[in-house]
DNA sequence: GCATTACGCTACGGGTCGTAGCGAAAGCTC
DNA sequence: GAGCTTTCGCTACGACCCGTAGCGTAATGC
């Protein structure tokens, strides 16, 4: 989860009650300073460590707040809810809920504004954020194909660039609405996307 | 543009040429040391203006770079292509084109995030570069209704909450693809997006 | 000429950054 | 238990940026 794993076999092991309280001494942080406003001094003192101690294990303020949001996405799941249309309202759902936490609204954009400059924080968060999703992604699709509500995609190429899009339109819109356009997602919306969305991946 | 147009008569007038500058400068700055590195010295610097000249027009950071971001997209038009499916490839594209420059990566979404915390600065946003994107909407799908391929929706709060949804899906798209997914949103993946929401809006 | 406002420049206190250095603590191996 | 290794807490530090105050000068309208 931080910076490195450095499989040493001898000496003190790191804390791992250090990494949570650190982690949710900067959720907390998120939520009442915002991203400009948090630094990694006053982190360190919600967290009851010593500064040094953090710059051991992270970076900097990017890579701190990168893992504490992905946490966030840990309790994202996807239930059988008997159709592909409910199963995409529930998640789409579970993903706005989380975008509505005050902790991942003014984390989540603003490292993603940072990985425009910088390749290692990007692969970061694909990994151990957008990965996460995308499963959901994969799992939801091949149970409606289970299903027969999708078709089989053959071709692994042409598979992968739907996912892909499926992806893309699902997280990009609910960050959209929820961020950028100040409106909540909630189920009059959801079913609404959902409606056009299913329609297009259906109709022929 | 800036802060307030006071509408003062009398007294030297505030330089238009200054504006420019800083405004250039700080897309220059943004290109070259991203959002994070961004410092007012360094774009007064830039702009050959004092650091005290900045702070009398631009309460801070986050305003002066939503207004150097927004003049990017006065460049977004919508010629009549024809159909709506290539209109909505066209903005598309445009859109695409912008969000590729990295003046507009990293600077948009960090003023995004800031705005999750400050009611004044998404008003800003809202104002100055969602509302003119939203305008195109509006605008592709009045002609699109004239040409008949999209209904004519009556209810003018139903046809609201569907512009929302179409602004959101496309916008949240091309963002999530461009700067979240990180791959290129090139003409092969305007035309399978534009067929799926087409798709899903036309159909009943 | 006179009032008024904008401008350039300098200087300043305050805050944050990221690091160095130290002694103490907590494990592992023998 | 002795000894080794690594982590931890603490303090201190230079460097940088912030945002503002103060002053003299420049540019406009009356």
């Amino acid at each position: 989860m931080q910076s490195r794993t450095p499989a040493s076999r001898t000496g003190r092991p790191r804390s791992a009650a250090a990494d949570a309280a650190i982690l949710a001494a900067t959720r907390q942080a998120l939520v009442e300073l915002g991203w400009s406003r948090l630094t990694l001094g006053d982190v360190a003192t919600r967290a009851g460590v010593a500064k040094t101690t953090l710059y051991r294990r992270w970076a900097g303020k990017h890579e701190l707040v990168v893992d504490a949001v992905a946490e966030l996405f840990d309790e994202l799941e996807l239930p059988d809810r008997g159709s592909l249309a409910a199963d995409i309202e529930g998640v789409v759902l579970q993903f706005a809920a989380i975008l509505d936490r005050p902790e991942a609204r003014s984390g989540l954009m603003a490292v993603v504004a940072e990985s425009t400059r910088d390749d290692a924080l990007r692969e970061r968060i694909r990994a151990s954020i957008v990965e996460r999703q995308m499963r959901l992604v994969l799992l939801g699709r091949a149970r409606a194909q289970r299903r027969g509500e999708l078709p089989p995609e053959p071709d692994p190429a042409e598979s992968a660039r739907t996912g892909d899009l499926i992806f893309d339109m699902v997280a990009g819109a609910v960050v959209h609405r929820t961020l950028v356009s100040g409106k909540p997602a909630d189920e009059e919306w959801v079913r609404s996307f959902t409606r056009v969305l299913l329609t297009g991946l259906t109709s022929p």
